[in-house]
DNA sequence: GTTGAAAATAGCACGAA
DNA sequence: TTCGTGCTATTTTCAAC
């Protein structure tokens, strides 16, 4: 049995996990619909209090959602590829918006250095990808590099 | 009510989903621990259809799995970067393991270009930013993006 | 955080289209 | 085939402790 008090420091937005919300993380992490009773018994807790501890997981904002894995190739998507985004001067946003409006961008962060913007995207075909860049070259110069491969599949850092 | 026939085209792994799937994918994207019924609700159909639905989606490869939506900021981690990763001649296999075994790298994938790897890395501090590429730095040639914001949250292209 | 009871849900077998 | 109905077992939720 594991006897865990009640993390107080889930506001202070900061700090680690207690031991039971690292492994209520982790399992929700390597399965998203276990059962509250089956989670309750991988941390060694009754369900209604990981049931709780899950929730305020969520209101605390440590878990944002729950989402489903899919693999896009199997949908048809055959490729995908990092684009940096460097916004000629002035179209800053208006770059950012044209990113936004086209759905083959799955993903796009801010970043530091020279381009500005790096994206992920994924298209049915490198002729997709030309009609989705070109949009932007008009607005933008973009360096593509096509994804081989994936050495690290998405995890979570330590808790 | 949603009558749609059932997808012969999920073994394919080239095709586009049928509505009910396309449906249930995105309903689960958003929640993905709706309940069997409700998510049947969602769509129209009883839960015994939707759930096989999901059965055959996990089997078809399309859905590979539950996770979670884990803020790390809100876990201690304040900085994420984006860090290209450039291994010296003979050393791509030692760089690719020395990504794998640090955990602070929570994503990467091998891309076309001058450099290989392409890697998330999520830390604490600018120190611990600096101890995880210093690990690489006799073996590779790193250049570091710090993440200032987010233009597109992940999400799934159209399906 | 735990226990126990009521309501909701999941999974199975069956029949219908 | 795939979808829907009715059953039982499990799970979720809420109460009280």
């Amino acid at each position: 049995m594991l006897k865990a008090k009640t993390p107080k420091n889930l506001q202070s937005g900061k700090s680690t996990l207690d031991e039971a919300d690292a492994r209520i993380v982790a399992a929700l992490d390597s399965d998203a619909r276990l059962s509250m009773s089956e989670l309750a018994r991988l941390v060694g807790m009754s369900a209604p209090s990981v049931s709780e501890r899950v929730r305020r997981l969520g209101s605390a904002g440590v878990i944002r959602g729950f989402t489903v894995d899919v693999d896009t190739r199997a949908i048809g998507y055959q490729i995908r590829a990092m684009v940096r985004i460097r916004p000629l001067p002035g179209k800053l946003h208006l770059v950012e918006k044209l990113i936004q409006e086209r759905p083959e961008f799955v993903e796009c962060d801010k970043i530091t250095g020279d381009d500005p913007f790096l994206a992920r995207l994924v298209v049915h075909s490198i002729e997709q990808m030309d009609d989705v860049l070109e949009v932007l070259s008009e607005h933008a110069v973009t360096s593509t590099a096509v994804i081989k491969g994936t050495s690290v599949k998405r995890r979570l850092p330590p808790l």
